[in-house]
DNA sequence: CTCCAGGGGGCCA
DNA sequence: TGGCCCCATGGA
């Protein structure tokens, strides 16, 4: 397949996804928009992105958008408060783990006047439980801006209906590399790509 | 009722 | 490495 003339197509059937940045800050006020992304990579992993919406207003609610709140409230009330997006015990963990990485590392402040500029590492990312290769790519891209592909099971049935039934099958960054290889190194268009990806795929 | 969503970790051969 | 199983809610 051609991964560019892919992409024209996908775009000229769906048109634009608008996954991340969803709003630049100006829906949460006082509070840093990327992060808000980060949580959403941990609260959507195989999770219908519906359920995790409600589950980000409720952290809006309780003032919890920022890593220092989240590293400080207790774990029960952060698993009733993401209830609704599933492997919620689990995913409270994860939120937790990613919520002290980001204060450690002096990311972020919860405060729009402090945005982080410091872009984590993919193998930083990548030892944290909770954070596998999908997450940590998602992160970096739609967080950081970083032109990293990100692939899903949708990609990989995107190649099998394109003939690519061999690459289908192959690991995760085999097939990474392979886009990143064939297109611009674009963070734009690697963040409308995948999202497109996933509209096809959902559209079956 | 079943199936699956914007995955990842643990375990075992 | 590769194949299972588990995690869990909510909508179709």
């Amino acid at each position: 397949m051609f991964p560019n003339k892919v992409y024209q197509e996908l775009f000229k059937e769906f048109g634009s996804q608008h996954w991340w940045p969803k709003h630049k800050g100006k829906k949460r006020p006082g509070f840093d928009p990327h992060f808000e992304i980060i949580v959403g990579t941990v609260l959507t992993q195989n999770t219908a992105w519906k359920n995790v919406k409600k589950a980000i207003e409720c952290l809006y609610e309780k003032n919890l958008l920022d890593a220092e709140s989240i590293f400080a409230v207790p774990i029960k009330k952060l698993e009733i408060c993401i209830k609704s997006s599933g492997y919620y015990r689990q995913k409270a963990k994860k939120l937790k783990i990613v919520a002290k990485f980001f204060s450690e590392n002096n990311a972020y402040h919860g405060r729009s006047s402090k945005i982080c500029t410091k872009i984590p590492t993919r193998s930083q990312l990548l030892a944290l439980w909770g954070i596998g290769r999908e997450t940590a790519d998602s992160i970096l891209l739609y967080a950081f801006n970083h032109p990293i592909f990100v692939v899903d099971a949708y990609t990989r049935r995107l190649l099998a209906a394109h003939g690519q039934k061999k690459l289908a099958k192959a690991d995760y960054d085999k097939i990474r590399e392979y886009f990143e290889s064939q297109l611009p190194r674009d963070y734009k268009l690697f963040n409308e790509y995948h999202a497109l990806i996933v509209r096809w795929g959902k559209e079956k």
